[in-house]
RNA sequence: GCCUUGGUAGCUCAGCCUGGUAGAGCGAACGCCUCGUAAGCGUUAGGUCGCGGGUUCAGAUCCCGUCCGAGGCUCCA
C-alpha cells in the first residue's frame, strides 16, 4: 500500500464519471473540506487487513503529530503500478475508515474519475509518503507501542504492597530504580565513549566484532567460548533440575506458514529473512515458535501439566537498528535460554511463576550477579492485578525492594503479566536479564491443547521464562561490574569458576620447567585450569601480565618450591604471597567452584605456544 | 534514518591546525641476560596514511565526494 499524505488548508473535489464496474454507488456532488489531512491511497497486490491496520495506525500517528482531527481517504490508483483487485481495495479502504477513533473521517468515492483542487499547508510535516508492506512490521510495532504508552501508567510497588504513582515515590534510597523508571524519558548520557566492557571483552580475549559478518554478530575467542559454554551449561543444568525438558528446534521458519502469519502481527521484532526456493524464511527471534509447534503435536491431559520445554537458542536473531548495537549488551545474534511452561489454569500458572522467579534469582546469584545489582520491573493488566494482588505482592517482597510497575488498562500484547530483572550500568543504561511472562493467547494461536477433568478440550496458559537472560548479556553484566569495581579501587575479577585460567605457574628459570610441567598436571587432575608461563621474560613482567589477565592464583616456582609439596601462592584478592600445601590449595579452589560445571583449559598450556591476539 | 566522531605498521595511537624525507609504544623475529612476586637490554623486519577526485612545484596534512567502523538519538513487544 502506498500513501501520499498532504496536510491541506482546503480540498474540493467533484466525482465526474464512473471509471470501473465496481465503483461505489453514489450521487455525484462537490465536496469541500477545510483543515484536513488528505491521504491519497493506492492499495497494492498482496495487501491485507494487517497492512490496512498498519497503514491506518501510521496515518493516525501523523494526525496526532500535526494536531489535525479531520482526515480524507482518497483512493488514488496512480501511486502504484501493481494495484490490488478493486474488490480487495474497496474492502481494505472501508476497514481503514473505521480505524481512526475520535477523528472525523471522510472518504472520496472509489472507482470514479474526480476533479479536485487543493491548497497544501507550508509546514515541514505537511507532506509525507509511506509505503506499507506485509513484511514490514516495524511501523506496526511502533503503533502498538504508541498505543500501549497512552493507555498504561507507571507506578512503584513496594514490598509492603503499597502502590504509588511514580511522581509520588521517594527515590532517595533507590537511585538505580529511579534511573530505570526514568529510562524512557532520560535522554542525557554521560559520555561519548563506548561502555567499559567493550574494551574488556577484547583485552581479555573474550569476544570481538566480526567485520565480515553483520553488525551485532560477534565472534568468541577460546577464552570467551569457554566462559560462554560454562554459563550455558550451568543454566541448562539448573533448568533441567527445575523440571524443564531440553529440546532443539530449527532456527528458521516459513513466514507464510499459517501459524506465523497471525503471530507476526503481534510480535513485531525485526527479523532476518532468507529466500530459499521461493520460500520466505526468517530466522527465529526466540524459541517460542519451535516449542509451540512441537507442543501442538502433543496429546496432553491436565494430569501432564505443568509441562516444561526448554531450549538454549544459539542463536536467536533480532535485527536491531545498527545504532543500537553495543558490544555484548545488545546484539543481532544472541544466545537465549528459553523455558516455556504449559499450565492448566491461572492458579497453576501463578504457582509455577513463583517457582521460576526463585529459579531466576538463584541462577543470577550463582552467576555472580547479586540482587543488589539489578532492579525489577513488572507489567500487568489492571484486571490481573485485581485478581492476583497477593501473588504479585509476594513476588515483590521476595525481591525485597520497590519495583517499577507498568499497569495496562487492557491487554495489548499476548501476556497479562511480565516481570524482568534489569541491570543498570554505570552510564544509566538498563538491560533486561531474567524475565517471565504469563501468555494467554499463543496456545490457541498454535493449537496447543489439553483435555481437562471433564473431558473438555482447553488451551493451556503458557509461561515464557529466561532464567538468566541472554548469555552474552550475562557476560556484559559481569564485565561492567568488574569495570565498576575497578573504578572504585577494587581489583576487577570474574567468578573463579568462569576464569579462563585459574592458576598461572611461573618457573623462575628454565631448570624448573620439568617440575612445573608435573605440577600443572597434578592441578589439572583436580579439575582446576592451570597454565605455565614458560616464556623467557623477567619474573616481574610475567606476574604483571598474569595480573592483567585477572588470574586469581599465581605460583612462582624456584629452587625453594621445586621438589617440595609446599606451594608459594600469590592471591589476587589480597596481593600477598602465602605458602600452602598442595592439598589445601586444591581444596580451597574446589570449595569455591563446587556445584559449578568444569571445562579444561581452552588454550595451549604453555604461554610460549600461544599466538598473541591483537584486538 | 538523523547527529557526533574516527579510519596512519599486526595492535594502540602521535603527526594534520601552520603542506616540504612516515613516527612512538606494545607485539613479532633474532640475540644478550637466567632473574624471587606488576614492565631487564639490544638489533631487525614491518606502512599505496580507507578509497576516488580537486587545489598546489609539492597533499597523511587543505577542499569535494564516497565507503567502512564506533558512540549518541529515534528504537528496544
Amino acid at each position: 500500500m502506498r500513501i501520499l499524505q498532504l496536510h491541506c488548508d482546503s480540498i474540493e473535489y467533484t466525482p465526474t464519471k464512473k471509471e470501473i464496474r465496481e465503483a461505489e454507488e453514489i450521487t455525484p456532488q462537490t465536496q469541500n473540506l477545510k483543515d484536513v489531512l488528505v491521504a491519497f491511497v493506492a492499495v497494492e497486490k498482496g495487501d491485507d487487513s494487517a497492512v490496512a491496520r498498519d497503514a491506518a495506525s501510521q496515518v493516525l500517528e501523523s494526525l496526532k503529530k500535526i494536531g489535525c482531527t479531520r482526515l480524507l481517504l482518497y483512493p488514488y490508483a496512480h501511486l502504484s503500478s501493481d494495484l490490488a483487485r478493486p474488490s480487495v481495495a474497496l474492502q481494505l479502504l472501508s476497514e481503514m475508515k473505521e480505524a481512526f477513533p475520535g477523528m472525523e473521517v471522510h472518504s472520496s468515492p472509489f472507482g470514479w474519475t474526480k476533479s479536485y483542487k487543493l491548497q497544501v499547508k507550508g509546514h515541514p510535516l505537511a507532506e509525507g509518503f509511506k509505503v506499507i508492506t506485509g513484511s514490514e512490521k516495524k511501523a506496526d510495532s511502533a503503533a502498538l507501542e504508541g498505543e500501549s504508552k497512552i493507555r498504561s501508567y507507571w507506578k512503584i510497588l513496594s514490598p509492603d504492597g503499597s502502590l504509588v504513582n511514580i511522581g509520588d515515590f521517594d527515590f532517595a534510597k533507590h537511585k538505580k530504580l529511579e534511573t530505570l523508571a526514568k529510562y524512557e524519558s532520560a535522554k542525557q548520557r554521560n559520555a561519548d565513549v563506548p561502555p567499559p566492557h567493550v574494551a574488556l571483552m577484547k583485552k581479555l580475549a573474550i569476544a570481538d566484532y566480526e567485520p565480515a559478518s553483520d553488525s551485532g554478530n560477534m565472534r568468541f575467542f577460546p577464552n570467551g567460548r569457554l566462559i560462554k559454554s560454562l554459563i550455558e551449561t550451568y543454566v541448562t543444568e539448573r533448568v533441567r533440575e527445575y523440571g524443564g525438558y531440553e529440546v532443539e528446534t530449527p532456527i528458521m521458519y516459513d513466514s507464510e506458514h499459517p501459524s506465523m502469519v497471525s503471530y507476526f502481527n503481534r510480535f513485531p521484532a525485526r527479523q532476518y529473512s532468507i529466500d530459499s526456493e521461493g520460500k520466505k524464511l526468517f530466522l527465529r527471534f526466540a524459541a517460542c515458535f519451535g516449542q509451540f509447534l512441537m507442543a501442538s503435536r502433543f496429546q496432553m491431559s491436565y494430569k501432564n501439566l505443568p509441562y516444561r520445554l526448554y531450549e538454549l537458542t544459539r542463536y536467536s536473531f533480532r535485527r536491531e537498528q545498527s545504532g543500537e548495537l553495543v558490544g555484548l549488551r545488545r546484539l543481532r545474534a544472541f544466545t537465549m535460554p528459553d523455558c516455556h511452561a504449559f499450565c492448566k489454569d491461572m492458579k497453576q500458572a501463578v504457582t509455577e511463576l513463583d517457582a521460576r522467579f526463585e529459579l531466576s534469582r538463584s541462577v543470577l546469584h550463582e552467576l555472580g550477579i547479586r540482587d543488589s545489582d539489578y532492579d525489577m520491573a513488572i507489567r500487568f493488566t489492571e484486571d490481573f492485578y485485581n485478581e492476583n494482588r497477593d501473588s504479585i505482592k509476594a513476588l515483590v517482597s521476595k525481591h525485597g525492594r520497590p519495583v517499577l510497575v507498568e499497569m495496562w488498562k487492557e491487554k495489548f500484547f499476548y501476556f497479562v503479566l511480565k516481570w524482568e530483572f534489569n541491570f543498570v550500568d554505570s552510564f544509566g543504561k538498563a538491560s533486561a536479564l531474567s524475565t517471565d511472562q504469563i501468555d494467554v493467547e499463543n496456545a490457541e494461536r498454535y493449537g496447543i491443547k489439553f483435555v481437562d477433568e471433564h473431558n473438555q478440550t482447553r488451551y493451556p496458559i503458557i509461561l515464557h521464562n529466561s532464567p538468566s537472560g541472554a548469555v552474552e548479556r550475562v557476560i556484559y553484566t559481569l564485565l561492567e561490574k568488574a569495570a565498576d569495581d575497578s573504578k572504585h579501587g577494587l581489583k576487577p575479577q570474574l567468578p573463579l569458576w568462569l576464569a579462563p585460567t585459574q592458576v598461572r605457574i611461573i618457573p623462575l628459570k628454565e631448570e624448573f620447567y620439568g617440575f612445573c610441567d608435573a605440577l600443572a598436571g597434578r592441578i589439572s587432575a583436580c579439575r582446576i585450569r592451570a597454565d605455565i608461563d614458560d616464556r623467557n621474560e623477567s619474573i616481574g613482567k610475567r606476574i604483571r601480565e598474569a595480573e592483567k589477565e585477572w588470574i586469581r592464583y599465581i605460583m612462582v616456582v624456584g629452587s625453594k618450591e621445586a621438589g617440595s609439596d609446599t606451594l608459594s601462592i600469590r592471591d589476587r584478592n589480597s596481593g600477598d604471597v602465602r605458602d600452602v600445601s598442595f592439598d589445601d590449595f586444591a581444596r580451597e579452589v574446589s570449595e569455591q567452584t563446587k556445584d559449578k560445571p568444569f571445562a579444561a583449559l581452552n588454550l595451549p598450556r604453555d604461554l610460549s605456544k600461544r599466538p598473541q591476539l591483537m584486538v
